[in-house]
DNA sequence: AATATTAAATGTCAAAACAACTATTAATAT
DNA sequence: ATATTAATAGTTGTTTTGACATTTAATATT
């Protein structure tokens, strides 16, 4: 059948935040741009889609590229499509959020696209409206880890409570009574303690626990509320 | 500058999911194709984004050729880019809903599109993906107003308590009990008591209510809570 | 061997929020 | 005047919440 006539093509690409966590304090994953215009700048990891590829798999094929990690925590945020957000040529991107463990990159690092860690807070200016997408997706990770248990996604398989509650007390950038985290935490029955502790942080070493992966998945929609008045929290 | 070489372009489209509420039951306003391929079938009213608008302003044109309509509420909701999702050629598709006073648009109709309502339940087959896209809306339109008042966009400005409830009870087809749902309808503190009653509905009445649009646009972050339980009711 | 050190783990209580529930009131129709 | 219909208001028992301090486990030190 015939093409639609008269109508603009456009370029398409996504561009992938990749968010991970270090223990102390959430970061993501920048690279450095390797063609004009603005090569050598930060920027997001991102590329055009092809054409026989669909958006989840042009993000999955950017996101293997840049981390080697595949089967990766990833979700569409949202479509940019400013006329003029490229100045070469109109092009629009389609971004979408990563929540890796880090220290699966760590043992993967590919020089190629000199890829950094760095902290949300002191990140470079980057690209384009890449500072923009950033800023949304930090708005999004915040709203959607107040309701359900994406942060896991940055934990290894085995991890402790008090890693547990420095993540989300960095994303929430508050501090949380441990008595009453661990009471919320257990009432969701998502976790499941091991015999094993982690001795690395102290004397007296904490367990191990990991996630229950089938209450995990049939629960994942099950509003939570591990951070006390959430929206308050959530930058608008 | 240059363009950028040796990568492919698409048409990219948007979609509205047009939602409006009769006092009964939630509907939404579809078309009937007018060009091929399926012709004369029923649609989601969209269009190709052209070379100079964003694509909020495509969609809003969109909806304003529809509708007559300005100034509505419009929230991206997510691009589909399967290759294959339009058998012509490659087109990006991002979604949009809408919420509108149903009344408002009844006094504009506009018979180019053939559009109408159709309750959500017994909506007719949709062309492509459409399908799939109203089921992804209603999902949204659910999850987010399960936090926020944003089904007030689909009241006239003047509405009752009653009118509001069914609107909630049909969004997620249950029962809600009515002086819990109006204590915590008072609690938010978004509403004005008019002086007027609604006589149509009652021997009795209702009096009308009115937004506190200064509350409505400060506290829209905020997490409302007048489903009980509403995990439990929005299907994933 | 005893003691000091460090961080993890644990329990209580009062206040608030919540869901469930029935009786009264306002307005009109008969 | 009375019957009818739907809106409106209050109570109670239960659950959830936030605030708060001490004990315990393991190692390091003397």
């Amino acid at each position: 059948m015939k093409k639609y006539t008269d109508q603009t093509r456009f370029l398409i690409a996504v561009d992938c935040i990749v968010f991970g966590f270090d223990g102390e304090h959430l970061k993501i994953l920048l690279i450095k741009r390797g063609f004009e215009p603005e090569k050598d700048k930060w920027s997001l990891m991102g590329g055009f889609v092809r054409p026989e590829e669909s958006l989840d798999g042009a993000a999955n094929r950017v996101l293997t590229q840049l981390t080697g990690l595949e089967g990766v925590y990833l979700e569409q945020i949202q479509a940019y499509g400013d006329p003029l957000r490229d100045p070469i040529e109109r092009t629009l991107s389609v971004t979408y959020f990563a929540l890796i463990d880090i220290h699966k990159y760590e043992t993967q690092i590919s020089d190629q696209y000199h890829a950094e860690w760095f902290l949300l807070k002191d990140a470079p200016e980057l690209i384009f409206d890449h500072g923009e997408m950033v800023e949304a997706a930090k708005k999004k990770i915040r709203y959607k880890a107040a309701l359900h248990p994406i942060l896991f996604e940055l934990l290894p398989k085995k991890f402790t409570i008090p890693q547990l509650q420095n993540l989300y007390e960095d994303v929430y950038n508050t501090q949380i009574d441990n008595r009453n985290f661990i009471r919320k935490l257990t009432a969701t029955k998502l976790l499941i303690k091991l015999a094993e502790k982690d001795k690395s942080g102290s004397k007296k070493g904490a367990f191990y626990f990991k996630l229950d992966k089938k209450k995990y998945k049939a629960n994942f929609q099950a509003f939570l509320n591990f951070i006390p008045n959430p929206d308050k929290l959530i930058s608008v």
